[in-house]
DNA sequence: TATATTTCTTGCCAAATGCGAAGTTGTTCT
DNA sequence: AGAACAACTTCGCATTTGGCAAGAAATATA
């Protein structure tokens, strides 16, 4: 278990010595969760900023007639919290959930903050990871109001097509914002096309 | 003209002294748009990081076929800026109107980078503002794929009041992801139950 | 004031999606 | 292997929403 590939990450295109990405590194703890285990439960506070090294995850909230709706899917490579339980220190509405075996590295917010007060370029970083959300998050927004089910659809199975050997169709279903039955149906229609 | 508001606006339930506050709104500038201009478009880099006093923006792209896409509505005591476009220095696709006279105080990104080095409360404030606007962004578009179209105008309605009085129609319309035709139909039911 | 333009409403029909239920296939557990 | 359960597909029908077009109402412009 070596730390390259959170150091490679913390890089994100920043151009600073990698001496202080070394220095970083050394906080994160490594982290193992089994296939099913949750990394956070709704009503806890998310305190783990973590880097998901192997694995996949899934973030869901029920909806007011309790219906499971999925919010996220991560792969490896992204950082998983949820940015306003974890900022805010408040009880989390969604939770994250291992739909494989997943390893990755993570601080605390406490550590964060010290980091952040202590080295510039780790502010940088972090607005940097939050910024990222932001855009993708609206381009998501976005997508729901100007695509059909069956463009969404097609993007997704694009951009993350391992999504689909890890998670049960009702799942993908509800973060497209359809049925499960709906997206029978287009994945049916898709697939005759294509 | 004082800086009265923007420096409550600062404050945002912090507990820092009002003599940090001073000294970080003496960065920030006066601006008046005149109802109809501009304050970002697309194609340019978003380089001011407004404080809204007086007055409603509206922000907006333009999808694949051209149709304006109303992303969000801006009313007094809100920040305004496209956190992408800013933070990434990057040209912006969104476009930020002014539908009604507006006033309000900004910084560029440089003055917020130097604030954000020397000054560690303002560094909470910006995380803070961001947090709230991933968060606000998340329940909008759990709305989009959780609520009906109905809902989501009742929900708009009571929360915003006043856009009914500044923006068209359609706008609106496009802002919930639907059509205007359908919106008139939505508002015209739920008159009736009402 | 007269005219042009935009905004809003309404009607008709089509397309997309939801809902409930049934049936099939596949997986897990004992 | 057998039983139980979850995943996926398919059907018929209801509901929501979209697209187009016409007309009325409101607003802006000459």
């Amino acid at each position: 278990m070596t730390k390259e590939k959170l150091i490679d990450f913390l890089h994100q295109g920043n151009n600073i010595s990698p001496i202080v990405y070394q220095r970083i590194a050394e906080y994160f703890n490594y982290k193992k969760l089994a296939k099913g285990e949750f990394q956070l439960s709704a009503g806890k506070i998310c305190d783990e900023y973590l880097f998901l090294e192997k694995g996949y995850l899934r973030a869901f909230v029920h909806d007011t007639e309790g219906n499971e709706v999925t919010t996220n899917f991560y792969e490896p490579g992204e950082m998983v919290f949820e940015v306003s339980s974890f900022f805010k220190r408040g009880k989390s509405k969604e939770n994250i959930h291992a739909m494989s075996e997943c390893e990755g590295w993570y601080i605390t917010f406490a550590q964060l903050n010290t980091l952040f007060h202590s080295i510039p370029e780790f502010r940088d970083f972090g607005r940097s990871i939050l910024v990222q959300g932001f855009a993708g998050l609206k381009s998501r927004t976005l997508s729901m109001i100007t695509e059909t089910a069956e463009q969404r659809y097609a993007e997704l199975l694009k951009s993350s097509p391992a999504i689909f050997q890890q998670a049960p169709l009702k799942n993908i279903a509800s973060f497209l914002g359809i049925t499960d039955t709906s997206l029978s149906r287009i994945r049916k229609e898709f697939a005759k096309k294509h």
